[in-house]
DNA sequence: GCCTTATGCTCAC
DNA sequence: TGAGCCTAAGGCT
């Protein structure tokens, strides 16, 4: 489910959960078969670029995490918690024991922890972590890790600096919608944080990339990690300022003006009233609002 | 229960 | 460009 801001968070909490210590590693189902080579294994550290975690455990031996849509972790303390469906990974530190008996299993919500609710649980505590749903859990080398990192274009979370990105944009005649989510322009981003950016920059999700200036593209990086950053706080992504929340003061938690135009077709702008509109780019919902962001 | 939807990506044609 | 893969939640009936 994850942008990017989601993989760094979850590098962040397993590498203060994790890191120097030694691990089981275990793929339940069968469906992790390398897990051998890791178990047992110190977690050297946490790795994450876009949206891709490596768990380094030693050289040549790093868990490479892609949650794709709908990959998540979940976590706890001992006793670790039946397997419950389609479990793909989990992994514990090496003799963390039992301090109670084992919690109730339904009770576990994917995505989330399961000891206290609402991501209550400190990370330095956690003690087990379950992985369901990934696109990729794999071993690679580092040769292989760095291939990857290679491919990736710059991350706003990791300080990268923006001009190979804008270089790549700069020469391209696909939209600027499209290039946003290319993982190899420019790495995290995903279909909200397009969606969102883009209104922010008040720019058209059509605009070819070599028509947008190169000082619009900086003024979307600049805004992108303290808008990914503000998301990774408590788990939902906030793209909206509080002045442009008509509901702000009834009750400011509405789900519905955390974001702009994301998933807010059919109905009203927030800024200027115009009807957000909605439209397939490149087999993902792109929503926009047609007034704000004029080709 | 069934259908749709979802913050992603790869591969074949 | 479209199919396929991964899992669970929410809105229907």
């Amino acid at each position: 489910m994850p942008e990017g801001n989601e993989v760094h968070r979850w590098a962040e909490r397993h590498a203060e959960a994790f890191a120097g210590k030694k691990m089981h590693v275990e793929g339940p189902n069968g469906r992790f078969r390398d897990a051998a080579m890791l178990d047992g294994r110190k977690l050297e550290r946490v790795l994450a670029v876009g949206k891709h975690l490596g768990y380094d455990f030693g050289k040549d031996r790093i868990l490479h995490v892609h949650l794709g849509r709908f990959g998540d972790w979940t976590e706890g303390l001992m006793p670790l918690p039946e397997v419950r469906g389609m479990l793909r990974l989990r992994m514990w530190r090496v003799g963390a024991k039992a301090k109670g008996p084992a919690g109730p299993p339904e009770k576990i919500r994917r995505g989330w922890y399961a000891s206290g609710d609402a991501g209550g649980m400190d990370a330095a505590t956690v003690e087990w972590a379950e992985l369901r749903g990934p696109t990729d859990c794999s071993v690679y080398s580092q040769e292989r890790w760095e291939a990857l990192l290679e491919r990736l274009g710059p991350d706003p979370l990791n300080g990268d600096r923006v001009d190979a990105a804008i270089e790549k944009i700069a020469k391209a005649k696909k939209p600027i919608g499209f290039l946003l989510m290319e993982q190899e322009v420019m790495s995290g981003i995903g279909n909200i944080y397009r969606a969102e950016l883009l209104f922010r920059a008040r720019l058209s999700p059509f605009a070819p990339g070599a028509e947008v200036p190169a000082a619009t593209l900086r003024a979307i990086w600049k805004e992108a990690r303290p808008l990914l950053e503000a998301g990774m706080v408590d788990r939902r992504i906030v793209t909206t300022l509080v002045k442009h929340r008509p509901h702000k003061d009834e009750n400011p938690a509405l789900k519905q003006e955390v974001h702009y135009v994301y998933r807010r077709h059919g109905k009203p702008c927030w800024v200027c009233g115009t009807t957000v509109l909605k439209e397939d780019m490149a087999g993902r919902s792109l929503y926009w609002c047609p007034t704000c962001q004029a080709e």
